[in-house]
DNA sequence: ATGGTAGGACGCCTA
């Protein structure tokens, strides 16, 4: 028996519902996690995600920025939507779903991108995610033997070497600094994740999610950074059989900056 | 060292 979920950073989900049309028809994942869907709950396209079989939704949007879905062809259930750092933005979604014979918490995160300046004391953006970051300690890797814990989403960070296209170059860009992938890589450890994605395809092989729309041509320049990302509790992750990264969504008509990554389990 | 593109909503913020 198989189970697999995704996530995507849509960058506004209306705009780009035959994007993710095509990408639901084509790879059926189980479960589809959207971050940036950049509208209000009650424009969130419903019918167009319900005609092609995902009937259970959870959506935690907002006007103009930001906002998170969790779509799926089997029956969730809502759990909470935090309110991280208490600005009022809608950042994350949990919802919990059957798989494999357990009881799975998933959580789908945005982390704030943090503006330009790395530095916290000149840019509220980065202290705000910085203080994001910390505050996600509180949602630990939970699991016993009937249940299980996965943590997808943007994070906007890519913690290792092999996550980025140059690690000199962006050692002082916003993504890549040390206080950022060190600070990452202790709250996934303190919380207990496995980083799927790593778990699969190990570095120093580079893996990147994202490359920017300033680019000449994205694709020969191939300046990309990891930063989206799967993680799930120790229990889930030996249940693990591929990563996959649709880098081929980069180069759809007006695509997301973001490529969609599929995490697949098999189960006995 | 700089500027490059995109979305939402229509001047400018955010990424």
């Amino acid at each position: 028996m198989s189970f697999s979920i995704a996530t995507w950073n849509i960058n506004s989900v209306r705009l780009r519902m035959p994007l993710v049309e095509r990408f639901l028809a084509e790879h059926r994942p189980d479960v589809l996690c959207l971050q940036e869907t950049k509208c209000v709950d009650d424009l969130f396209p419903f019918e167009a995600f319900r005609a092609l079989g995902y009937d259970h939704i959870a959506v935690s949007g907002q006007k103009g920025y930001h906002g998170v879905a969790t779509v799926a062809r089997r029956p969730l259930e809502t759990v909470e939507k935090r309110d991280l750092c208490a600005m009022g933005d809608r950042r994350h979604v949990a919802t919990r779903l059957k798989a494999g014979g357990k009881t799975i918490l998933l959580h789908n995160f945005y982390v704030p991108a943090g503006g330009d300046e790395p530095d916290p004391q000149v840019n509220p953006k980065f202290r705000h995610k910085l203080d994001f970051i910390e505050e996600m300690r509180g949602v630990p890797a939970a699991f016993d033997g009937e249940s299980a814990s996965v943590l997808v989403g943007d994070l906007n960070i890519a913690p290792l070497e092999a996550d980025v296209w140059s690690h000199k170059q962006l050692l002082k860009i916003v993504s890549h600094t040390p206080v950022e992938t060190q600070g990452l890589e202790a709250m996934r450890a303190h919380g207990g994740w496995a980083d799927l994605m790593r778990q699969h395809i190990p570095a120093p092989e580079k893996i990147y999610t994202w490359w920017s729309y300033r680019a000449r041509d994205w694709e020969a320049s191939n300046r990309g950074r990891r930063l989206d990302h799967v993680w799930s509790s120790a229990n889930l992750a030996a249940d693990l059989t591929g990563i996959e990264v649709v880098k081929s969504a980069r180069g759809w008509e007006r695509p997301s900056d973001h490529v969609p990554v599929i995490a697949r389990f098999g189960f006995e």
